[in-house]
DNA sequence: GGGTGCCTTGACAGCGCTGTCATGCTTGCC
DNA sequence: GGCAAGCATGACAGCGCTGTCAAGGCACCC
């Protein structure tokens, strides 16, 4: 049988109350019976067990992680970087994969709620950009962190998207190229607004007129990047470069200029977004943005903790994007 | 405050007992006393608190799914599966990534064991195949299934690895091609070792004499495909075609020939294995053998929740697969 | 009619922890 | 020296459920 805290507490000579409070860092117990509870805990290999804890305590010491199948890259990095966080805060986690676009959405997220009883909620795009469920959580006292958005007064991690959009269309711009398109994202996404401001914005810098028929829709997946490329192949003068909103849309836009016999990057450029391996596992291999995603998990996951356990507000923090320049791009030959 | 079980007795007019008899589905409850209990438990929308389940049962209602990076693709499937099972018998999930090649391996997953206590354990390649973790939850008589694994005597899931790679490696077969290499996957993952022998098998049963040059080592990863497919390209009579153990490989076998400007398939035919979404994310959409992971995955999860939960043995479920033909290969042109 | 055995139900203890509150002890200060 | 204030610690109840065991009710049989 395994040890349980009255053991612990027997061969350390104080009360199971005590042991307690060494174990929760709590306030007000002498270094020296610390140092000896610790040390019989060691000894006796003593876990507290979890159950017991989150009854007595009346918490679940669980985080959710609630996801919408954006790729399943850039899910496991977040997850990797949030398990890290509730690693070393003795929490755990739970996942959970949503359709934030099912009508029953909200009462899913409920129902779960009831049910595992999560101490808060981790969510990633696009469930940060559904208003009706935040009000909700709001309203239930439920403390959540986003990633990668930039709700008011929210608390977890974003990423200054329009500017880096900006930036690797300028990095186009620079490259000579004055044609160049942009595949939105899925429009249930708040970054597809931000980046596609961020393409405006960099183009509108340039002098560039941008016209109608360059700006296409797009959702997120290859396939919606095969279809983009072909609507923009198709143009009586097609774009010289094109700037996809994410990576899966660029591997898609440079399947089909293959697929059509254009060669990439001679007679197009083609830029993605967040440097999923995909960036990498195409060929030609993509200039893309990167976000440090395990980071953003982590450190989400750490704001939220801050919150349910110190009671302290917690923040947005905004972490650092690079410019991933690869084979994609290059200077524009096709008008030269 | 939230229904508790003692609310729903009162309610109903039964003891919180017969109560607990109706939600775990106990026998011996008359059918008009489940129904009264029933529609208590809808009326006050009751869900049981599972810390106090738990800690009154000696159970977690948990079981952790082990996994060691393969691709991400291929995880998250897996997890959705299992979590589908999980879901549809009020256990919880939980998940952990792990490296299996580190020296304190086995002592890493006994202290996630120690802390949070799952009651079974799904393992995922290439931890299925490391003896000393499974000799240790056979000691500690913790249940564990496992997937796509032939392990004598454990229960779970598989898939007949040999006879596929052997079938897809006859697909190259048919299609003329003599001079087929292999690529082999990481050492570590047996899966490796059952599809090696499948393209061995299917090249005898051809009649042809598989030269050594053929079959270099990879890891299962881009790069290691990448590093194969240049050795392979280098060789006196380089071959026409190449059956890597897996897709992310054989896309890394497509993008270096695209890189040395080879062309697939007219100069090379390139197979992999998974069904990845990567096989469908290169150009040419690669040839693979398709494995119905996300099935898998919960199967996996229902033997091990039929052990656990009614004490049956369970069993090893062998699942099919299909072949996915796909652009990569063609009839061998180079040698005509 | 009485005994046997099964079905159905309930009383109650207790799972292993933490919150509350009380207690004794130390320290600092006038 | 005496008193207030704060620190360190423990006793105890109770979190919400399930396991155990006992008991009552009922059917069925000889």
């Amino acid at each position: 049988m395994r040890a349980r805290i009255e053991d612990v507490a027997r061969q350390a000579g104080v009360s199971t109350k005590t042991v307690s409070r060494v174990l929760n860092h709590e306030p007000n117990v002498r270094e020296q019976t610390r140092e000896r509870v610790l040390e019989v805990v060691r000894k006796l290999d003593y876990r507290p067990n979890p159950s017991a804890r989150s009854l007595a305590a009346n918490r679940s010491f669980l985080i959710a992680l609630l996801y919408d199948n954006p790729s399943p890259n850039y899910v496991m990095e977040i997850q990797g970087g949030v398990l890290e966080a509730c690693d070393a805060h003795q929490f755990s986690m739970m996942v959970r994969p949503l359709d934030s676009q099912a009508p029953d959405f909200v009462a899913t997220v409920q129902s779960l709620i009831g049910q595992q009883r999560p101490d808060g909620l981790i969510l990633t795009p696009p469930i940060t950009d559904h208003p009706e469920l935040l009000a909700h959580l709001d309203q239930l006292d439920l403390p959540y962190a986003t990633v990668s958005s930039r709700i008011q007064g929210s608390i977890g991690v974003t990423m200054d998207e329009t500017r880096a959009a900006a930036e690797i269309t300028s990095h186009l711009v620079r490259l000579g190229h004055r044609r160049i398109a942009h595949v939105i994202g899925h429009p249930a996404h708040g970054g597809s607004e931000l980046r596609l401001a961020g393409y405006r914005k960099a183009m509108a810098e340039a002098g560039i007129d941008v016209r109608s028929e360059w700006v296409v829709p797009g959702a997120f997946s290859f396939a919606s990047g095969v279809a983009a490329a072909r609507q923009l192949m198709a143009l009586d003068s097609p774009p010289t470069a094109i700037f996809a909103a994410n990576d899966d849309m660029a591997a898609g836009v440079i399947w089909a200029t293959a697929d059509a016999g254009w060669r990439v990057p001679q007679d197009l450029s083609v830029a993605g977004f967040d440097d999923t391996p995909i960036s990498r596992q195409v060929w030609p291999a993509v200039s893309t943005v990167r976000q440090p995603s395990r980071d953003m998990g982590r450190i989400a996951a750490l704001q939220l903790l801050r919150r349910i356990r110190h009671g302290e507000p917690g923040e947005l923090v905004q972490v650092p994007y690079t410019l991933q320049l690869r084979d994609s791009t290059a200077s524009c030959k096709r008008d030269a």
